[in-house]
DNA sequence: TCGACGTGCAACTCTGGAGTTGCACACATT
DNA sequence: AATGTGTGCAACTCCAGAGTTGCACGTCGA
């Protein structure tokens, strides 16, 4: 086991860097939807440029999300479900942390109060 | 309007939108570490002013990420792991359904292939 | 009652990111 | 060779949000 739930959380922090924008979560969908696309096919299906989904494609990327693929003249993207199964562990871990921390201050607080009777 | 498979506008895009910014993960941390802190205190802990604090505050809160309760003049803090844990579970959720339509895919693409043989 | 401390509100500044447009380059098809 | 199509690069605009400062209001202890 690799030691988690402290503050090194490089992979995760681009991760949710790059989740926290709607048009890029909307990106994800159709790539897990249609299996593989290039920039120009996504950008037919969103309001936004072909160069921002670009540059949406390249944040996605750096975030381990998706990956691309050059074929030809086009360059094909699909996700990749590694990087975001990988955040969603880290994120039960802290949930779970936080209840213990929680059940320990309380317990701590009953008995503060049973002391002070 | 838009097509978003996604139903209402889930809890889970506030969640998102909070934790990508590292200065309230870290506010989140010492929340945690504490149990229970003021906006003043956990300022004092952080290079920022109070002010940012309680702003990053109000939206960890409106993420439903923090639980704010006043007592007295002061307005203690404390972490809420429900909404983390569910938007934990949607993502390792978002995880496993890409995996299944890549294994799809690729199931696909193999006998296409054979097919084309 | 008075001062000290914590909070709330408002008006700013400023940087990063989301989005755009225009053009040049690369690769196919004819 | 010529043309259409998809990418890549660069220089912009624009605004949400992260942070600041200053001051007024409420609350506690002396």
């Amino acid at each position: 086991m690799t030691d988690e739930g402290r503050g090194a959380a490089e992979p995760v922090d681009g991760v949710l860097a790059a989740l926290a924008d709607p048009t890029r979560r909307q990106l994800l969908d159709l790539l897990a939807e249609q299996g593989e696309a290039t920039a120009t096919t996504l950008a037919e299906r969103l309001p936004v440029s072909r160069q921002a989904v670009v540059k949406h494609l390249a944040v996605l990327d750096g975030a381990g999300l998706v990956t691309a693929a050059r074929v030809g003249r086009e360059v094909r993207y699909a996700v990749r479900p590694a990087a975001l199964d990988a955040t969603a562990r880290w994120m039960a871990a802290l949930a779970t942390d936080w209840d213990r921390r929680l059940a320990t201050i309380k317990r701590l607080a009953e008995a503060a109060e049973r002391d002070a009777r």
